[in-house]
DNA sequence: GAGATTTTGTTCTGAATGGAACAAGGAGAA
DNA sequence: TTCTCCTTGTTCCATTCAGAACAAAATCTC
């Protein structure tokens, strides 16, 4: 890797690959794929793929890397204002990827995605709610999480919302959806906050 | 060139340009196409292009032939008993490259192309028309050609017709369009015949 | 029609890739 | 268990390719 993905063999090579694995996973399940199903559908060698990802489970991650990336540029463009817009922002990132994440956490997804998934959620969960001026869930959490448990659960919960929304043909708009679950987050952290 | 199509790098890249190359005619018509923007579209390197092609004419050409050589092979397997079962082949044939001829016949296709298919077809008429147990037109065929310009006519009407068809959402099955069309190139040849 | 901009088509070199072969490790069947 | 069959992950080398640069041709503007 000289240049990495400035170089336009590996920008290819990682299109062919996502796209393959996209659409294996729609066809087959994520659980149930090869390496050699994948380069084979992507048009790539074994020895190209080997020399840029570890295994499956590494193609995912570098994917997912860059989506969650770009999440948080879009949070980060938000500016610290409106904390209860993050939600918002973060649905139509979902909307953005829509495929990605319908193929990943939906039935023909993987548990270690959705366990990937609720993990990143639980982090950027709790990175916001340290903050002075976090989203509505930030007086709760920046009572000192003796109970990390609640993050956790609020992500799972995020999960399971995203995975309906996008399993129902998105019948919110992502203001609507954000707006739902983040009222149900609050009321979650608020009884936890009595305790 | 050394193991010519059978190279996986090469597979790669005429499916590539092949992706590219259609959708960019549905986009923004044949003529208007530049080899630049087909390569950057379809995320092959300009040394790469011309190292397998002259340019974006000789890019359709090599299609074309392909598609007409897999054209050829399902006439051939046709045997030569019933000879109207030509056109039904033809018009499948069409259906599963209907892509393909859409954008090149299409309103967003190329005059030039339309020209190369009317001599294919004209090939492809006349050829059988020499042929002892050729199609339905077979026997005004075989009077000898004295006037050639006939089969050119017929083939400008397939061709008109195959258009038609296409940009109509296929309203006829490839029989039933097969039929009315080998019925009207029969009409024309009888009354050829009798010059 | 003259000048500016884009596109073409070729050349070179370093770098990435494909193919093949391989041992090792599962997974499944007898 | 033992025997296949398939997949994995690595290695090697020859081949192809990407990038850059370029002159010439074509196209676009004014």
């Amino acid at each position: 890797m000289t240049q990495n993905s400035a170089n336009l063999r590996v920008r290819r090579m990682q299109k062919l690959l996502r796209e393959a694995l996209l659409d294996l996973i729609e066809e087959r399940g994520f659980d149930a794929l090869t390496v050699s199903e994948i380069i084979e559908r992507a048009m790539v060698s074994r020895t190209a793929f080997y020399r840029h990802y570890q295994d499956k489970y590494d193609l995912v991650e570098q994917i997912f890397e860059e989506a969650m990336s770009a999440l948080l540029n879009a949070v980060g463009e938000l500016g610290q204002e409106h904390p209860a817009e993050i939600w918002v922002t973060f649905f139509e990132h979902i909307a953005v990827y829509a495929r990605l994440y319908r193929a990943l956490l939906g039935s023909k997804g993987s548990p270690w995605f959705v366990r990937r998934m609720r993990a990143a959620l639980s982090g950027l969960i709790k990175e916001r709610g340290r903050h002075p001026h976090g989203p509505d869930t930030s007086s709760y959490l920046s009572h000192g999480f003796s109970n990390e448990f609640v993050p956790d659960l609020v992500s799972a919960m995020f999960v399971e919302t995203i995975t309906w929304w996008l399993e129902h043909e998105r019948p919110y708009t992502p203001r609507e959806i954000a707006t739902k679950v983040a009222l149900l987050a609050s009321a979650l952290f608020k009884e936890a906050s009595t305790w």
